[in-house]
DNA sequence: TAGTGGTCTAGACCACAAC
DNA sequence: TTGTGGTCTAGACCACTAG
């Protein structure tokens, strides 16, 4: 059974800061293994002599730093770290549509999971600003909208949101629910929009609660935002994808020239 | 005065979620702009009709989306949102060092912002175990270690260390305080490890209480991890920069081609 | 049914900011 | 001094999980 410490009336600290402390220091000691069980509010009582809010708000506290789940009826427990995404810069290469597998694929081959796409959904609808300006279209001009998510064994990782110019991919295949083989960059290719090269712009902050919902994320759990363009060998934005991700499921890799 | 509905008895989710989420849309409707004041818990009170603790709730939720600040005595207010530092991947490119500009500084020229450093320390010290790794070094190899901290118009944004192989650096200006125009990538270079390329690791999760320190943030705020290696051209490690960014700041930008 | 966390009430005292 | 948020107590009832 784990041991804690005392309160110590005479430290600055209020109790359940310093309750909180001890437990994340079992935490990050490994005396409480990931998975493993926290006490419960009553026995956190007990222990320390403090009203059922004073524990309460210690658990609080972790929960806040994405540490701890608590879980309706079961109890508090270590957030078991998931399995990291490693995304490398070339997972667009054209040798793996050649083969003709998108890149989510091609990564889940190599990262050995199994993949997973659900809530597809394809439709026209006004650019909103920020993808307007990055397409170079006027603002609310009809563009593609292809919505869907990503799962990785099951759980959701990703949500991504792609958009396209309707005269570069209106009516091909990428209007379709399953573009094929390849995804949709393999259908722009066969459109005759080569794509030259890609720019990504990445940021991180709190989910929305809709976001939390989707990425089946509890609070405490920062996204990292990926807008990432597409540009043909004419020097065309040809897609703009929003994606929003899981933090403590992505590493993201980059390479660049010193120049 | 701002205008705020009622609590919907029928609706499942909990009270406090509903001033929440009120309260949540009135700040993303512009309603409540960035800086003004929330209503007080006794406003809340009195205008829902319920005890503070609900209030309190309601604030708490806000809170750890990071959408609010609490200040003792003072009150709630929303978050202003400050000024975002887009990094391009050629923000460490030559001809920056041949102007005699580290990076921090030529970005800062071109952001229009006041840079600064402050809290720096260069010692030697044993490798941990993910950075001998980067370096190709045994773990705990002794490398020269530079910590700093960078500010933008006063206010704290990143931390970083960075660690070097004391072959490629000991004894040169790299360890001292002040290494010189172009900063630690310029003196590397006059000692013959010409720069050939960098790759960053990127990824995001919830600061610890001595990174929240260090960047001045509140709870509910998000940091960006990027962990950049550095080679030269014999294609050799030559650095390794575990920066910590707080995310609200920072919009990281990279360029790649679709091969 | 027993144990757990989720929500809520109605108070209390304290620390900090502003007037 | 007044108003603000920070912390704490001692209860209550509810919803979910598991045996």
């Amino acid at each position: 059974m784990l041991q804690l410490g005392e309160i110590d009336r005479a430290d600055p600290r209020p109790p359940y800061r310093q309750i909180a402390a001890m437990l994340r220091e079992a935490i990050e000691s490994g005396g409480l293994e990931p998975g493993a069980k926290l006490p419960s509010e009553a026995a956190l009582m007990e222990h320390f002599g403090v009203a059922r809010m004073t524990a309460r708000q210690a658990i609080q506290e972790l929960r806040g730093e994405g540490l701890v789940i608590a879980e309706h009826g079961r109890g508090v427990f270590v957030r078991p770290m998931p399995p990291v995404r490693r995304l490398a810069s070339d997972r667009f290469a054209r040798a793996h549509r050649a083969a003709g597998k998108a890149a989510f694929l091609a990564e889940a081959d190599k990262a050995g999971y199994q993949p997973g796409v659900d809530r597809i959904r394809v439709a026209r609808a006004g650019a909103p600003k920020g993808i307007a300006e990055r397409l170079r279209v006027e603002a609310e001009t009809e563009v593609i909208v292809r919505e869907r998510r990503y799962l990785a064994n099951g759980r959701p990782v990703e949500i991504a949101t792609s958009y396209l110019p309707v005269p570069v991919a209106g009516g091909t295949p990428v209007e379709d629910v399953d573009p094929g083989p390849g995804g949709i960059y393999a259908r722009l290719e066969d459109a005759g929009h080569t794509l030259e090269r890609f720019t990504e712009e990445v940021g991180a902050r709190m989910p929305t609660p809709d976001e939390r919902n989707a990425l089946e994320i509890g609070p405490g759990v920062p996204v990292l935002t990926v807008v990432r363009t597409a540009f043909d060998t004419e020097g065309a934005a040809v897609e703009v994808c929003d994606t929003v991700k899981a933090a403590p499921a992505y590493l993201l890799e980059y390479d660049f020239p010193a120049r």
